[in-house]
DNA sequence: ATTATATGTGAGCAACCGCTCAACTTGGAA
DNA sequence: TTCCAAGTTGAGCGGTTGCTCACATATAAT
C-alpha cells in the first residue's frame, strides 16, 4: 500500500546530496537509537544532520520513509552479517550452528539500542530497496538463518533427526533469535551475552538432534 | 524516574468512577490493537470512552500513564494465565513443559493485536501497580514461566540435565515466549499456532534432557 | 435542607510538528 | 561566459495534540 509514499522523491546524483543522505540517516540513526521513535521528528533530524527541513524533504517524502530507510540500512548490515558467513566446509552440526549463531550475536551487538527502537520495523525489511538494491530475495535476519540452516552441507544435515526441515529451521532461528535479544538488546540479568549464546547453541543441537 | 509522573492523579472511589476508569481502558486498548501506539491521543480516548476529556485527566496525568495502565492490566492478565497453572501434580517433564507452553500460547491468544501494539512495555511492566497491588513479586510473563519451571515437582526436576537451573529456566521462557509470538503476535507463515506450540515443547524438553 | 466533597464537562490555549514554497546558490555542459 | 538543472535554504502555514480551567452536577455526611 504505502510503497510509493515512502519511495523517496528523488535520488541523490552528486556527491553532495549522498553525503546530505547519509547525514540524514546518521542523524536519525543517533536519534532513534537516543532518544526512541516518538522522539524523531523531522525538524530535530534536519538540525542535527546540519541540513535544512527543506533538503530533507528533496529526498524523503514524509517522516516514516526516513524510519523506514534507517531500518533497511540497519536490517541490510544486520542481514549481511549472517548471510555472508560460510558454512560450506563446516563438519559437524554443532559446529554450523554456533557459527550462525555467533554471527546473529555479533550482528545484534552493531547497534544495540538503534535494534531495540527499531524491533518491529526490522522485521518487515522491505525487500525492494531504497536505492538499486533490487535483487529478489526476502531480507529479515531469520529468513538468512533459514536459508543457511536449509543449505548446509550433507554431511551435518545428516545429523538432523527433525521430520519437517523447514519447520526445524524456522524454530532453531527463532531460538537463537530470542536468545540474541534477551542478551543484547533488552538485558536484564547481569549474564554476559556470551552464556546465552552457549545456551542457545545448547539448545538448538539438541533440539535438532532429536527425533519427533 | 516516572513514577510520580505515572501515577494517577487521584483513585476513582466511587463505583461511577471507577467505571469511568474501565471505559477509558477498554478504549484505549482498543485504539492500541487497532491502530497502535502513535494514533492514540487524549481526545480520542476520551471520545472513544464516551467521557469527556477533563474526566480523563481526573486520573491519568498523561498520555503515557493511559498506555501504562493498559500495558499494566494486560500485563497482569497474560501474567496470571501462566502463574495460576499448578504443576505439582504433574509426573513426567514432557507433560509440564507441555501444559506451560499451553498456557503461555493461551494467553497470548488473548489479545494478540493488543499484544503487538504493547510489545515493549510488557517486558517492564512494573511492580507497583495502579490501584492496590502492593505484592512484592516482579510481574512479567518470563518471570513467571521462570518460576513455575524452578518449582517443579522433584521427580520431574530430575529429568533435567541441565547444570546451572535458573539459565536453563530462562533460556526455556525464552524459547516458549519467541514461538508464541512468532504464531500468535506476529504470524510470517500460515502454520498453524499448535504447531509452533509442538516444536517449542521438543526443544525445550530436547535441550532440558542434554548435560553441558 | 445544607454543606462538603467527589465527580464530570468541554471550549480552547499553547506548543509542537509535518510539510510547502518562493527565493537563493552551486556545478557543469555548451 | 552563459545558462539551466540540480541542489539548498528557512520562515512559516495549517493542522494536531496534550492539557488546563472555570464551571456544572452528583453523592455523602450532618
Amino acid at each position: 500500500m504505502n510503497i510509493l509514499a515512502l519511495s523517496p522523491r528523488k535520488l541523490p546524483r552528486q556527491a553532495r546530496s549522498r553525503a546530505l543522505v547519509d547525514a540524514i540517516l546518521d542523524a536519525s540513526a543517533h536519534i532513534l537509537a537516543e532518544h526512541g521513535r516518538e522522539a524523531l521528528n523531522t525538524n530535530l533530524v534536519a538540525e542535527k544532520a546540519g541540513v535544512s527541513i527543506g533538503s530533507l524533504y528533496q529526498y524523503f517524502p514524509n517522516r516514516d520513509a526516513i524510519i523506514a530507510a534507517v531500518a533497511e540500512r540497519h536490517g541490510h548490515r544486520v542481514h549481511h552479517h549472517v548471510a555472508d558467513v560460510d558454512l560450506s566446509g563446516e563438519t559437524t552440526l554443532k559446529n554450523a550452528v554456533r557459527r550462525i549463531a555467533h554471527s546473529l550475536f555479533a550482528a545484534h551487538a552493531l547497534d544495540p539500542a538503534l535494534h531495540a527502537a527499531l524491533d518491529g520495523d526490522l522485521a518487515h525489511a522491505h525487500p525492494h530497496g531504497h536505492t538499486h538494491t533490487s535483487d529478489g530475495h526476502h531480507s529479515g535476519t531469520k529468513e538468512a538463518m533459514i536459508a543457511q540452516l536449509l543449505s548446509l552441507p550433507r554431511g551435518v544435515q545428516n545429523e538432523i533427526q527433525r521430520a519437517d526441515l523447514k519447520m526445524a529451521a524456522t524454530t532453531v532461528a527463532e531460538i537463537v533469535h530470542a536468545m540474541a535479544h534477551a542478551a543484547i538488546v533488552h538485558p536484564h540479568s547481569r549474564r554476559q551475552p556470551n552464556e546465552f549464546e552457549y545456551e542457545a547453541v545448547c539448545a538448538a543441537v539438541a533440539y535438532l538432534r532429536t527425533a519427533d
